[in-house]
DNA sequence: TTGTAAGCGTTATCAC
DNA sequence: GTGATAACGCTTACAA
C-alpha cells in the first residue's frame, strides 16, 4: 500500500508537505499541491484512516446502537442517519443490542475503543436508566433517539408520543368506539409512558373513563399483542390503541379468531407505520413516526453538536381498521 | 483514557510486559499477568483498538456491503452474519449502495482504508461484473453472497435460485395453471438469470412452451410489478412466478384492480419470504431464501478463509395465492 | 512555503 | 521472563 512517504520520496519532498497538501492546507504552494495530488493518483494512494485516526485521537466513525436492525422503524432511522453522515464524510458502525442492556454495554464499550466520533443510541427495552452509558461514554458525543433517558447529556430526538397517542385515541373516539383499551408497552421506557399519557388524556378530554383494567402493559410483539387482544375482548372493549404495530397485528389475529369484524365490531390503531400495516386486511390505521427524518435529525444534531431535545411529529394515517360504520 | 503505559507505571514495569500480559503471551509470569489484569481493571483500562490495529496492520472490523438495509432479506443476512462475527470478536461496518455501483466503489474504498479484516458483499443491481472490486480490494478477503460474480476470487454464498424457481413454477403447474409468466428481474445478475432458467426448465419438463413474450425483465419493485401484472393479463396469463416479493405485490395490485380473483383466476408465487407476504390477502406463496442462515454461512466462510461456493436451499411456502380450486 | 521532529498507543524484535 | 527500542502511517507544533 502506498503511503505519504512514498509520494514524498517520488517527489523529492517530505511527508509533512504531502500530508498538508492532501489535507488542503492553504499554506502549501498551489504547484506542489497539484503535483502531490497527481502523484497520489498515479501511485493509487488512499489515506490510511487508521493511522490518521490514531494521530488525531478520533475517527470519522459514528456508532449507531439500536435494539434490532430488522425492524423497519430502525432500519429507516439508520437510512436517514447514514445519508446525512456520509455526506459529511462519516461512516457508520452499527450495533444491535437485541433488546438487552448487557449487549448495549458491550456495544458502547466497543465503540468507545474504536474512538468513534459520536454515538447515536436508542436504548434496549430492559435498560432502566442511563447510568451504564454515562460511565462508558464519558465525553464521547451522544445523541439519543426514540427511546431516551432524560438524565443523560446530549441531544435527544423523540417522537411526539403523547400527541400521537392522543390523536390516535381521539380518532377512535370520534369514529364512535366506546370502550378503548391500549397495548401500552413497558412502563420502563419514557416513550411508552408518554403514549399511555396521550391515550389517557384523549379519553379524559372526551369524558370517557380511564380504566387500568384495559391497559395491557406488555412487550409490543405479535405474541403479546395476541394475548392482549383476547383479554380486551373479554373485558368488553370495542377498540384498541396499540403502542406498536406488531402487537396490533397480534391483536387482530385474536380478533379475527374470535369472529369479530374489524372495523365494524372492533377498531384498531397503532403507533409505527411499518410497511406491512397497509397490507393487512383490513389495512391498519397507524401513526407514522417519520423514522427516516428522525435519523436525519439525529445525525444533524450530532454534526452540529446540539444538546437540544427535538420532537418529530407523528402523522395519523387512517386506513380501514378504524372506520366504524355507524 | 488509561493506556498500557499508565498500567506499567503504576506497577513499576514496562509497557511491553503489560502488552504481553494483556495479550495472554505465555512468556509472562503468572504473577505479573494477574497483577496487570487487576490494575487494568482498577484503572478502567480498555485497549485502544485504533492503535492496535495500526500496529498490526489490520482491524477486527468486517465490512458488509449491501444494496439496501431496509429490505428484510438483507437485514436478516446482516443479523446472521453479525451473530457469528461478534462471537468471533469482530465488529461490523455496514455500507448501503442504494443499488449504485458508484456507491459500491466508494464503500469498498472506505472499507479498504479502514483496513478491514474482510468484506461481505452483495452487489448493486447495476454492477455488470466484478472488475471494480478486484482493483480496490486486492488481497482483502472477500465473501460474496446472493448477488455474486463468478470471476471474483473468494467464497460465494448463493441461494438455490434455479432449483427454487423450478420448484415454484412446478408448483403452479401442478396447481393447474396453464399459462405462467414471470417477472424475471434484470438479466445482468446471475441470481436472476438462474431463476429464469429454473422457471424455463419447469415449463419445459412439464411439456409447456417457454414464451419470451411473457417474460418481464424488469426491476423487481412494486411499481414495475404492477406494470408486469397488467401486461400479463393482456397476454392471457393465468399465473406469475416473480423473482422478487415486492414485484409480486405490485402484480397483485394490478390483478385486483382488474377484478381478477387470486388464486381462482390467477396464481402468484414469488422468491423472497418477506414478512409482509404472509399478511397479504390472499397470503402470498413464497420461496424462503433463509437469509439469516445465508448471513451466518457468509460469516463462517470469512472466518474459515473458505473459497468455496456454497448453496443455501430455498423452501417453498405454499399459501393462498397459488391454491387454485379445480 | 517547506522541513524537522515528536508522538498518538500498541506490538514485535531484539537483547539481557 | 522482562526491558529497551523501533516502528505502524499520519499529523502538527515549531523552526527555518
Amino acid at each position: 500500500m502506498t503511503t505519504i512517504t512514498d509520494i514524498a520520496n517520488a517527489l523529492g519532498i517530505t511527508p509533512s508537505t504531502v500530508s498538508r497538501a492532501l489535507a488542503g492546507n492553504p499554506r502549501v504552494k498551489e504547484e506542489t499541491r497539484v503535483a502531490v495530488e497527481k502523484m497520489a493518483k498515479l501511485l493509487g494512494y488512499e489515506r490510511n484512516v487508521v493511522a490518521s485516526n490514531l494521530r488525531k485521537g478520533q475517527s470519522h466513525i459514528v456508532g449507531i446502537v439500536i435494539p434490532r436492525i430488522h425492524r423497519e422503524f430502525f432500519s429507516n432511522v439508520i437510512g436517514g442517519a447514514e445519508r446525512i453522515l456520509n455526506q459529511a464524510g462519516y461512516n457508520v458502525l452499527i450495533c444491535q443490542t437485541m433488546e438487552s442492556v448487557e449487549a448495549e454495554i458491550k456495544a458502547l464499550k466497543t465503540l468507545k475503543n474504536y474512538r468513534v466520533a459520536g454515538v447515536l443510541l436508542s436504548h434496549a427495552i430492559d435498560a432502566l436508566n442511563g447510568n451504564h452509558v454515562k460511565e462508558i461514554l464519558e465525553d464521547t458525543p451522544l445523541v439519543q433517539f426514540d427511546r431516551v433517558f432524560p438524565d443523560l447529556p446530549g441531544a435527544k430526538i423523540v417522537g411526539a408520543n403523547c400527541e400521537g397517542a392522543f390523536q390516535a385515541t381521539m380518532h377512535l373516539i370520534q369514529a364512535g368506539y366506546k370502550r378503548i383499551g391500549t397495548i401500552a408497552g413497558f412502563m420502563t421506557s419514557q416513550a411508552y409512558i408518554e403514549r399511555l399519557a396521550g391515550y389517557r388524556l384523549a379519553l379524559e378530554s372526551a369524558g370517557l373513563p380511564f380504566d387500568p383494567a384495559i391497559v395491557y402493559e406488555n412487550a409490543i410483539v405479535r405474541e403479546t399483542g395476541y394475548e392482549a387482544g383476547l383479554k380486551a375482548i373479554d373485558a368488553g372493549c370495542d377498540a384498541l390503541y396499540s403502542a406498536g404495530a406488531f402487537s396490533a397485528l397480534g391483536a387482530t389475529d385474536a380478533l379475527k379468531e374470535k369472529g369479530l369484524r374489524i372495523p365494524e365490531d372492533f377498531g384498531v390503531v397503532a403507533t409505527s407505520n411499518e410497511g406491512f400495516t397497509s397490507l393487512m386486511s383490513p389495512a391498519l390505521s397507524t401513526l407514522n413516526q417519520h423514522p427516516f427524518e428522525m435519523g436525519e435529525t439525529a445525525a444533524r444534531a450530532f454534526l452540529e453538536g446540539s444538546r437540544e431535545t427535538q420532537v418529530i411529529p407523528m402523522e395519523l394515517i387512517v386506513r380501514q381498521s378504524s372506520k366504524k360504520q355507524q
